[in-house]
DNA sequence: ACCACATGTCCACTCTTAGGA
DNA sequence: GTCCTAAGAGTGGACATGTGG
């Protein structure tokens, strides 16, 4: 043990360093870069290479040092390492809207995996996506030297808010609208919405309607895309798709109005939670899902497996799509390429009880 | 304007602040406050008094720091306010568990109201809290200076872990065990479960199941309390619980269980998504609710007003909360309390199809 | 003594330079 | 060349302590 050799100098570097000199008890503070040098008896520099790995230390040096770090507890001061170096090890994450499942899950992977990568992850979230609120958002992530960006939001208007913003670092938004100028991460909504009314069409299916997500959702603009894709390769019309608001309540409203006029033999939900609603509004007034229609939904949330009936839906990994936005960031903090698109193909089809041959009156 | 005088002293500053004299291009870096003060003609420490908002500075003066502010776009470091005052204004929020309506909720609430504090929150989620993960989380956020920890965490699992580190900075818990050592924030599941059950009873109901959280959710085990103290109350028995892990899957195995032995005219769901299996299980199986059984939930997600039958249930105010476990941490970082327990009263009964007074055959 | 400012020290770290063993 | 010490500049602020009116 070398604890005398350090006591020793550490005595002699008490002045040095300004601290009391008389019996007065020194405050209790946290432990520095010189207070673990003193006690391991080397410089702080020293402390400082092995705290950031840098080569030339002998081992019984490194170990000696460990040793008083773990004894003092000392932990750098990221403050002070982000005020020298410039770098925060932080990503800024704005999020919008309610906490939908697919938000939910992506910043669960995208967080999960910032810390493997060692970054913290500061978030602001708003549920009213205005400029104003954008701004302020951003203002606060930028004045904590945030090095990136990363904004979930399935509506053009937080997407607007944020693209007027000059930001200085990175942006990459989840969001499918293809649009250039940041980086973008998204599932093929197109793809997807495509392959799920090919296979409403297959079962045999003619009349096909579509209740979107409202009309600022990018998500819901691809879906629509890809339902009309597949409609009219198939040689078959498209009839104006209803708007919903992505919540049950709306879905069941709507459902309600497709009562009144019954043609379609299948209709193609912008989200499970519409399909929900539909599925009540034709339940409750006798209309049988799948006999008298079939039911599709989309996103795959934990409940539809059991609704009444379990409903047929296209499974999105969200949480993929999270790790996918920190894999993404860490290339561009390595080299910061040009705006790029990343489209996952990840979206798959999940047939249940909602989705059946059309019945032939 | 003055802009002439303040270009003047900017040009004899140059040299002392160490910029280059000759004709390079100062490399391109953000405003400090030395700068401001040199555009606005004044001391760094003027401009320091105009941004922290400290009296003593002439209104012609604060419009000319204002001014330089604006044009340099300068905005005061984290980083070095941080290192100097030894306040991050940071908060470490950590949730455990997949992402459901609830914490969710609660997060969003939570995170509003900071940034309204102009507080930043920094997050660390898991998956699963083993001592290990929650550790190194822990470690991220103090690294960071965190003023306190938020946990949001249902099971008994994530509170062990973060109690057994020593953290330093206060910390906040969103649960309901009532244990003592910490400050925490809830919802009174007790009595929320206890008025649901009254409520069966009143409707009739004389033997009632109660379909439990997993055996580690502190909430689950309050719920079960407020289900046997409703049910002691009116001098009926109460049949030893049923255990979910909450989800829609674990609700549907258990109806069909509950099928094979039907005694019971109204089944406690532990919470929606538990309920919904249930009555997957039940309609499945031609068991009508709520005529032959009722069923009612917890929580009252978005989706549970559409169900088949819509479901009665009890609902939470998440946001709100979320925006107590705020005020609660301002209070408590203003004058460090010892530990307190908020029990909020908030759930409320909603009563929709899924409940009806027993048939007697 | 008060106002309106300026000056200088310190925070905890990184990085550089110079040099010794 | 390797492993380290010693000393100091620089980072962007806050705070205590000036100073002149």
């Amino acid at each position: 043990m070398n604890t005398d050799n350090s006591d020793a100098s550490a005595a002699v570097d008490a002045g040095v360093l300004g601290l009391p000199r008389d019996g007065t008890a020194p405050a209790p503070r946290t432990a520095n870069i010189f207070d673990v040098a003193r006690l391991a008896g080397v410089s702080h520099q020293t402390v400082s290479r092995v705290v950031n790995d840098i080569p030339n230390v002998r081992p019984a040096t490194r170990a000696r040092v460990e040793d008083a770090i773990r004894q003092l507890r000392y932990r750098p001061s990221t403050a002070a390492r982000a005020l020298v170096t410039k770098r925060s090890r932080t990503i800024g994450l704005i999020t919008t809207g309610r906490p939908d499942y697919g938000p939910s899950s992506t910043v669960l992977g995208f967080s999960d995996a910032a810390r493997q990568a060692r970054y913290t992850v500061s978030i602001a979230s708003m549920v009213e996506a205005t400029p104003g609120s954008m701004r302020s958002s951003v203002e606060q992530l930028l004045g904590q030297n945030v090095e990136a960006i990363v904004l979930i939001a399935g509506h053009r208007g937080a997407l607007d808010a944020i693209t007027a913003i000059e930001l200085g670092v990175p942006l990459v938004a989840v969001e499918s609208s293809g649009r250039a100028g940041f980086h973008s991460v998204c599932v093929d909504q197109f793809a997807a919405a495509r392959a799920a009314t090919d296979y409403l069409v297959q079962l045999g299916h003619r009349d096909i309607l579509h209740v979107a997500g409202p009309d600022d959702s990018m998500d819901a603009a691809e879906r629509v895309r890809g339902w009309r894709a597949s409609l009219s390769e198939h040689g078959l019309v498209a009839r104006e798709p209803l708007v919903s608001d992505w919540s049950p309540r709306s879905g069941y409203q709507i459902g309600q109005k497709l009562l009144e006029n019954r043609q379609a033999t299948a209709v193609f939900a912008g989200n499970d939670q519409v399909a929900l609603g539909l599925l009540h509004a034709f339940t409750e007034n006798g209309v049988r899902v799948p006999q008298d229609v079939s039911v599709l939904g989309f996103d795959d949330i934990p409940e539809a497996e059991h609704f009444t009936p379990p409903l047929t839906t296209v499974r999105q990994d969200f949480e993929e799509l999270g790790r996918d936005v920190m894999a993404t960031l860490i290339e561009i903090l390595r080299d910061d390429d040009s705006a790029t698109n990343h489209v996952r193909p990840s979206a798959t089809l999940v047939v249940r009880g909602s989705t059946a041959p059309p019945h032939r009156p």
